[in-house]
DNA sequence: ACTCTATGTACTGATATAAGTAATAGATAATAC
DNA sequence: ATATTATCTACCGACAATATCAGTACATAGTCG
């Protein structure tokens, strides 16, 4: 059929905007009369808004955050919601909601792109730059009081460039920075202790007698007290706190920070200040004069990066015993680097047998050879890694050597994290180094048959490249200014990215682009490539992770530089400064890149990538089909079409792709984002946890400026606290891998054929012959339609299996490893691990991979559950528990026979509905079985118990619904309920009903219903899907049923009406409150709040929304959702330009999507709240514990204990009335809003605003509209709100067609529902109203506490 | 006995019109009819077969039979109030009402080949067919698409082409026509205006707005000398302007696959200089087409400047190159669907 | 020295792109008259 | 105040269209008083 005009007329409604390609190099010139400024000038409301939040010292403006002003009353609750009105945030660009005026926001982005500029010039020493910029920062108003911290930062920078710069002249020039070109702004504590550490780092050999009076001066002018100036870590290094502590004895040890206290404390006494500053380039001779076995040589940062780590002297002192001490020093040196001695010392002090002693000894504890294993093996059946700790771990006989054996790991693995966070692009350069050399002396062929050898090959060539545009890029930058119109379009890109582009060693970006490039391959559903806006986003955030990780490391070797030796103990206390250091250093660091400079840098790199690669190619002459060998290029970029719209593609040549198949991918995963071999860094506050050198934010916000503003708030205002507490026991959390499915699975994958998950490995498409040119269209338009299902499965295969290599990888590198998955928050607040593709979120194989680290003996229950675990696993997971353990029993020969012979035997493990897990619980329960007394055997198997309908247990608490409680197992019961079945009966049973009544379709469908059926519609229903969408989800199941595709589609949609009424009939208390959320969102999502900016109105009557629905979890974290419309805009970089959406843009709500989504959302901040609940209790308790979303995992042994705790914050959380509470705080939060509504014309109240109305128009000569009223709404509220009482007085006697509101106590009987029939209606603006809450049931949750199918 | 022609206020009655428009002032269906002087081709129009797709009100068919009388003339037109219309004004008459849907290739075959209600006579190919003619009115905006596809068709010489080179009357939006018949190195150059080049000869006969014909080669106006009506003779009035052009279908003799590769990637980037565009066309595309181009001038345009003639010789070195990427491949996956329960 | 204007450029928003409506088609929110 | 028409289409983790042109705002240089 002929389609439709309107359907594709538009095709989007995406606001395009294009990004001010270039404003990121755009330096504000200092004229005062720009438009904008003086628009807000005249902008009484702005001006008012800006002049209190600077009065008020910055408390937070009341109409941003509402709830901050209100009292807090309720805090016996401890789940209340309130917030105390404590904080004190000062201006910062994400501290403002959405809501206030357009106009700061993109004064937002001004800041944000000058402070990453700023931050660029000063690492590349452009000062005067810099100082420009400066400038331009000082321009803008809202930014005075954060000003300081950005020229303290300038001011460290001109330190670091100037040592020789006189003390006099330093304090001359900061007199004059803070007299003439900044008047306004006044130095802070952080600028002291710049200039102390200058004063003492210029003298650094004067006497004490001279500095000290200058000094002392510095900290008399302390703004908050010494001890503030002396907190300054970033600043004040340990050699500097020790000279003012030990020498001049200007400060006592009392006043440092507590962090440091310890080391300036065991450096007091003893310590020869002298040797510390001298020291810098470690001297050797101090070394050789120690003799004690234990004692080491702490090395840091910047000087073990200066280790060559192919040091001929180390290889030679590998077999050096423990206890021997060579006497050459350059040996002990090279031996001694990172503690590795003291960890042998320790481990061969273990009880172990003679294979693992040797072992020991034989392996290096040197961090940065030992990382990984992730050297390849020629022959795929050798997984072993060099030592495998997790089998010695084991082996250990009691429980204080395994202390002391993960206590000595422990102490290895700090130094490996930190090597696998910071060295790993040089561990790869390193290896294609290698194996490149190693090629070469094999002959030119192997070069090319190598990929490592090639790599190594395009980083040579592209090294240059990268070098000269740098020294381009800074030549450019450190002109002077020039004008622009003097330069042509490539320098004028230059000026952009250039101060990026210059902060990261060349060779690590060389690195880092061809591994993301490599990663990428086939991604984004292209054949043989991927996209180009991914691919430069990619590249530059990668460069730019670097960096961030680079800098907090640069800045702690700097303050602990001087602390280069003392004993193990004394070496923990650093540990300990350095990682209370990192997590501020990480927490101070606000400044992001943006957008668009990181797809230019990306573009830059990629483009050089693509200019050098090259691989050798074979053709065929179509002429004289002759096999012709040639060049060409590796990459190549191009463009496809989808649906008329281009598509940027970068394409990958066939050659490299075969070669890639065959190849082991582990060095191309970021490795910042593996999993870590230590425990993460506790969350402390909301950007600092996780990774220790790698920046990781506590929600994964959507660029949503809103989201980090109110989350930024509550973390600091110390109320989610009890969401780090959960956070932190999942990341504690030791796992390892898996071996004996490890092995499996690697047999199955080296093999390359399909096996369950697995696609088989595939090199060429079949594709069927094409028809003759002159078909019929629809036979060529078939052709081509399985030609692309081919192609996209051929794709989507090979993504799928370049997935699984790299799980692989990652797991093999683990090996017998220790590893943690450090976690953060998805913006409802449920948990996800940090690193990708290898996690226990993934797959069945993923998991079936990871078991717990810690083993616990099974105990009475354990063997019980380990069964029961089986039977769930086999998807026999709802009936009583003890038809569950004797499904398990019944195949006691299966389980033997999987177990033992897992490829070669009947298979019967691949039968389960999660194989791999299944296969795992296999091995244990066959070990187990073998012994005498199981509850001896200790279990590493995570047994798992899912919440039956978590969703919909939720619900039926919320809403009191005992018919629903008793359904999904809320009620205590001999026999789990299955809601599935239920809901299948129920349907049945409509069926019935309609077919007696001669309903054909029901009679056909009658005994077809099954519980697979209905299953995903009634999972899904929680997440309010559509009819639509169900309908699909039916066709699904019932297309085996009937041939005709529009036959199974037209049941579908029949037996999708009584899915629905059957689902709702049965849970209609969910759906009431469904409903009412919806209702609610829809609501708030069309209010306005009050001191929006008239501009949003279009047309006077018709304003843009901006309130986004926002609530507080239990747990006390803000949740705001981020759905709002798109714009996005167009960027230009070298490639093409790239499409990509603006952070910084303030854009209207999207109604739609706020509605929709707050059920779900809602819901699913209750079970990541319960999560968090349950996971900081079982922490409490001593369990290992893991979540994905609602299924819970510890040990056999605990779960019966680990039940209870499900169960008692269960009830914890719900015993308090939730809907009630959420109406609360939006009556709170959105109290001031108001909606456009209409108001019954035939009553007083309209008649008096007809009057206003009138009034008004004659004064303002023209008809007024609802913007005007909401104008002197505004106003009347600011009068009321005023310190001033002769305003608040003029506010209270204003009449608004707001204020009449006031008075109303029935609106119901004025306001018109949108059922009004005539013209009695008329437009106004009225309070915002949440509907009522529908009533709650009598449900008890309380008599959960006995419910043994809760979860199970 | 002539049909009687339907009057604007019987049409402008007419409220669904799904975004087309139709011709209604039978003063300038004359003149259009006059300058077509169809009879040049169909020298006995009592031989003529007729196809008329999307007819609409029948204005022009009516009037086209009055003045013809050809042997058959057929309407498909299936939107049912244009359905309607047509079979209150035109059931009695000679020409014939299917309520088929022009959109879908099998109408073709189940009338043509199974019903054999409308059968052409299949003509060498070294003439205009001169027993079938095509009218059609595709002015919807979102129907371009089945324009270009009838196009490609001319190229398969498979749908109605199969019959030989059959002149089609194509009433379109005036914006796609300027895109068809735009000459190199103009604005509207594009993939379909090589297209156009390649396969017919097509003139611009009639369009509802002056100000448009400034988007359209100035020398070809000349020769065309297109009639110019206005806005009011079209019903719905409101809406973009529309256009009339004479398709003739023309020989050509290139490897089609690969030129639709070639002109497709090439006009992406039609502004930047051949020198440089050929990298595009796959890795290392380059180096050899600077190689095999000798015309150093050839190189220096842009693929906006090209003839078709220009497009077949690239297409032809295209088609020699040892290290050419495989063309079929040339599409990507954007709806990965996974997840159930 | 300063202002004004001519000139060119950077920026924004609009439009075209390919060519069976992605495998599908009915409710519903938004907009226009 | 109704009727047409565009926009969805189950939540989250997640990952994105681009080249070119016309018109305009803006900056710069040069000229002139």
């Amino acid at each position: 059929m002929l389609r439709p005009v309107y359907k594709s007329v538009v095709k989007t409604s995406i606001l395009q905007r294009r990004l001010i390609s270039s404003k990121g190099s755009k330096l504000y010139k200092p004229s005062p009369d720009s438009t904008s400024t003086i628009l807000i000038k005249d902008d009484p409301l702005v001006a008012a808004s800006s002049s209190s939040s600077s009065s008020s010292s910055g408390i937070i403006n009341s109409s941003d955050f509402p709830l901050f002003n209100k009292s807090n009353k309720n805090t016996t609750n401890n789940l209340s919601y309130q917030w105390k009105n404590t904080s004190n945030m000062e201006f910062d660009p994400f501290n403002k909601s959405h809501a206030s005026a357009v106009t700061s926001m993109t004064r937002t982005r001004d800041v944000m792109q000058l402070w990453s500029l700023l931050e660029a010039c000063l690492q590349s020493n452009l000062l005067k730059r810099a100082f420009s910029i400066l400038e331009s920062l000082y321009l803008i108003p809202e930014h005075k009081q954060r000003f300081i911290e950005d020229y303290n930062m300038y001011l460290d920078s001109f330190s670091k460039n100037e040592p020789n710069f006189p003390i006099i002249k330093m304090n001359e020039k900061l007199t004059n920075d803070l007299e003439t070109s900044f008047k306004d702004v006044n130095y802070n504590d952080k600028t002291l202790a710049i200039m102390i550490h200058h004063a003492l780092n210029f003298h650094p050999t004067a006497s004490s007698m001279l500095l000290s009076p200058t000094i002392s001066a510095y900290l008399k002018m302390s703004v908050n007290g010494v001890r503030d100036i002396l907190s300054n870590l970033d600043i004040l290094t340990i050699s500097d706190l020790s000279i003012l502590v030990n020498d001049l004895k200007i400060i006592s040890l009392s006043q440092l920070p507590t962090s440091v206290k310890p080391i300036l404390e065991s450096l007091a006494p003893s310590s020869t200040p002298v040797n510390n500053i001298e020291n810098e380039n470690g001297s050797n001779k101090m070394e050789a004069e120690k003799d004690s076995n234990i004692d080491q040589k702490l090395e840091l940062g910047r000087d073990s990066t200066k280790t060559p780590s192919l040091d001929p002297l180390r290889e030679a002192s590998l077999d050096v015993s423990v206890g021997v001490l060579p006497k050459d020093a350059e040996k002990l040196v090279a031996v001694d680097t990172i503690g590795m001695r003291v960890i042998r010392h320790t481990l061969l002090g273990l009880s172990l047998n003679s294979q693992q002693r040797e072992q020991i000894s034989k392996f290096k504890f040197d961090a940065n050879e030992n990382v990984l294993n992730m050297k390849p093996t020629q022959n795929g059946e050798d997984n072993d890694p060099p030592i495998n700790f997790f089998e010695i771990y084991n082996s250990l006989p009691t429980l204080e050597e395994k202390r002391a054996f993960e206590s000595a790991l422990n102490l290895f693995n700090q130094d490996r994290q930190k090597v696998l966070e910071n060295r790993a692009t040089e561990a790869a350069r390193e290896r294609w180094k290698h194996d490149f050399e190693e090629a070469k002396a094999r002959g030119d062929i192997s070069i090319e048959k190598n990929l490592n050898a090639k790599l190594w090959k395009w980083y040579n060539d592209m090294l240059p490249l990268i070098k000269e545009e740098i020294s381009h890029c800074k030549s450019l930058l450190s002109e002077k200014p020039v004008n622009k119109r003097a330069l042509n379009k490539v320098d004028t890109n230059r000026l952009g990215y250039g101060p990026y582009l210059t902060l990261i060693d060349p060779g690590k970006m060389c690195v880092i682009t061809i591994l993301e490039l490599l990663k990428l391959n086939s991604t984004g559903g292209v054949i043989e490539g991927m996209r180009t806006a991914r691919a430069v986003i990619s590249v530059g955030k990668a460069i730019e992770m670097e960096f961030r990780s680079e800098q907090v490391l640069k800045s702690e070797s700097q303050t602990f530089r001087d602390v280069n030796k003392k004993s193990p103990e004394f070496k923990k206390l650093v540990q300990n400064a350095k990682s209370v250091f990192r997590s501020s250093q990480i927490e101070q660091s606000k400044i992001l890149w943006p957008q668009t400079i990181r797809a230019k840098i990306g573009s830059v790199l990629i483009s050089m990538l693509i200019h050098v690669a090259k691989v050798s190619v074979q053709g065929i002459d179509p002429i004289t089909k002759a096999k012709v060998h040639g060049e060409a290029p590796a990459f190549s970029h191009g463009y496809q079409y989808h649906n008329g719209s281009k598509l940027g593609v970068l394409k990958i040549h066939k050659t490299l792709i075969r070669q890639l198949n065959g190849e082991r991918l582990i060095a191309s995963v970021q490795p910042q984002l593996l999993p870590m071999l230590v425990e993460p860094k506790p969350w402390v506050n909301w950007r600092s946890g996780g990774y220790h050198y790698t920046q990781s934010s506590l929600l994964r916000t959507k660029d949503s400026p809103e989201q980090v503003a109110y989350l930024k708030a509550a973390s600091e205002n110390g109320d989610i606290d009890r969401v780090y507490d959960g956070l932190n026991v999942l990341g504690d959390t030791p796992w390892t891998v898996n071996r004996k499915v490890f092995d499996v699975v690697s047999q199955v994958w080296n093999n390359g054929e399909g096996f369950l998950d697995i696609p088989s490995s595939q090199d060429e498409m079949v594709l069927p012959p094409a028809p003759p040119r002159n078909s019929d269209p629809s036979i060529l338009r078939t052709w081509k339609l399985q030609v692309k299902t081919i192609a996209n499965k051929f794709s989507s295969d090979r993504s799928n299996r370049c997935d699984t290599n790299y799980k692989l990888e990652i797991a093999r590198a683990f090996l017998g490893e220790k590893l943690y998955f450090p976690h953060n928050l998805d913006f409802r607040g449920r948990a996800y691990p940090l690193s990708p593709h290898f996690n226990h979120l993934g797959n069945d194989m993923s998991r079936g991979l990871l078991i717990f680290w810690h083993g616990k003996k099974l105990g009475s229950s354990g063997l019980k559950w380990l069964k029961i675990h089986l039977s769930n696993l086999f998807g026999f997971d709802k009936i009583c528990l003890e038809d569950r353990i004797a499904f398990t029993e019944s195949h006691l020969k299966d389980i033997k026979d999987s177990a033992e012979n897992p490829l070669t035997g009947d298979r019967w493990w691949t039968t389960a509905d999660k194989p791999w897990q299944a296969l795992a619980t296999c091995f244990e329960l066959n070990e187990v079985l073998k012994m005498d007394n199981p509850e001896e055997f200790v279990s590493h198997q995570p047994v798992h118990q899912d919440g039956t309908c978590n969703g919909l247990q939720h619900y039926a608490a919320l809403g009191g619904d005992v018919e629903g409680a008793t359904q999904v197992n809320l009620v205590p019961n001999d026999k789990p309920q299955d809601v599935y079945a239920h809901v299948a009966k129920l349907v049945q049973k409509r069926l019935e009903i309609a077919a007696e009544k001669g309903d054909e379709n029901a009679e056909i469908l009658k005994d077809k219903i099954t519980r697979k059926v209905v299953k995903q519609t009634v999972m899904t229903n929680v997440y309010g899907v559509t009819y639509v969408g169900a309908t699909f989800q039916i066709a699904k199941q019932l297309s085996p049923i009937f041939d005709d595709r529009k036959e199974s589609l037209d049941f579908s949609k029949y037996l999708t009406k009584h899915v629905f009424g059957a689902i709702r009939e049965l849970f209609h208390s969910a759906h009431l409150i469904q409903d009412w959320l919806g209702e609610s969102a829809k609501r708030i999502s069309k209010s306005i709040r009050l001191d929006v900016d008239e501009k949003s109105f279009k047309n006077g009557n018709k304003p843009d929304f901006m309130s986004s629905v926002i609530w507080t979890t239990p747990l006390g974290l803000p949740i705001v959702q981020p759905y709002r419309e798109e714009s996005k805009k167009q960027v230009e970089t070298n490639l093409q330009t790239v499409f990509i959406s603006d952070p910084f843009a303030v854009n209207p709500v999207n109604a739609r999507r706020q509605k929709t989504g707050l059920p779900p959302n809602f819901i699913h901040s209750l079970d990541a709240s319960h999560m968090l609940l349950s996971a900081a209790e079982c922490g409490k308790q001593g369990l290992d514990f893991a979540s994905v979303h609602d299924s819970y995992w510890t040990h056999a042994s605990d779960v019966d204990t680990m039940n209870v705790v499900l169960r008692d914050q269960f009830i914890k959380l719900h015993e308090v009335d939730l809907v009630m509470r959420l109406r609360e705080e939006f009556t709170q939060r959105y109290k001031s809003y108001v909606k456009i509504g209409k108001l019954k014309r035939a009553t007083d109240l309209a008649q008096k605003i007809i009057n206003i109305r009138k009034d008004l128009s004659k004064k303002l000569g023209r008809n007024t509209t609802l913007a005007d009223e909401i104008y002197f709404e505004k106003k009347r509220q600011q009068l009321l709100n005023s310190p001033l009482p002769e305003d608040r007085s003029i506010g209270e006697k204003m009449i608004t067609t707001v204020s009449l509101f006031q008075d109303v106590k029935d609106l119901d009987a004025l306001e018109l529902e949108n059922g009004g029939d005539e013209n009695s209606g008329m437009s106004v603006l009225l309070p915002l109203r949440l509907p009522e809450i529908p009533p709650k049931g009598d449900f008890d949750v309380t008599v959960l506490k006995d419910s043994q199918y809760f979860f199970s | 006995m002539s049909i009687p022609i339907p009057g604007i206020k019987d049409i402008s009655k007419l409220k669904f019109f799904y975004g087309f428009k139709y011709l209604w002032n039978p003063t300038v269906h004359d003149k259009i009819f006059d300058k077509l002087d169809i009879t040049k081709t169909y020298k006995n129009p009592k031989k003529l077969k007729v196809l008329d797709l999307y007819p609409g009100v029948g204005v022009q068919s009516a009037m086209f039979y009055n003045r013809y009388s050809p042997q058959q003339y057929s309407m498909m037109e299936r939107r049912s109030s244009l359905y309607k219309f047509l079979q209150a004004n035109f059931k009695d008459s000679p020409l014939q009402i299917l309520k088929r849907d022009p959109y879908d290739w099998s109408t073709y075959l189940h009338l043509i080949d199974e019903e054999r209600l409308f059968v052409p006579e299949v003509q060498p190919s070294d003439r205009i067919n001169d027993s079938f003619l095509t009218v059609a009115n595709v002015t919807g905006e979102g129907s371009e698409g089945l324009i270009m596809q009838w196009l490609s068709c001319i190229g398969n010489k498979n749908w109605l082409y199969r019959f030989g080179k059959m002149k089609m009357l194509l009433w379109m939006p005036s914006t796609t026509a300027r895109k068809l018949l735009a000459r190199p190195s103009m604005r509207s150059r594009s993939k379909c205006s090589v297209v156009r080049e390649a396969f017919t000869d097509t003139k611009l006969i009639a369009i509802s707005d002056r100000d448009e014909l400034k988007g359209f080669d100035s020398k070809c106006l000349e020769e065309w000398d297109p009639i110019v009506f206005s806005a009011a003779d079209i019903w719905p009035t409101k809406g973009k302007p529309i256009a009339l052009v004479e398709m003739d279908p023309t020989d050509f003799d290139f490897d089609v696959e690969n030129w639709d590769y070639v002109t497709r990637h090439l006009m992406i980037l039609k502004r930047t200089p051949l020198n440089i565009v050929m990298d595009s066309l796959g890795h290392g595309g380059q180096l050899y087409f600077n190689s095999r181009i000798t015309d150093k001038e050839l190189l220096k345009k842009c693929p906006i400047d090209l003839t078709n003639d220009e497009f077949i010789y690239i297409t032809k070195l295209f088609t020699e190159w040892p290290f050419k990427p495989d063309i079929l491949m040339d599409f990507v996956d954007i709806n990965q669907t996974e997840h159930s329960g």
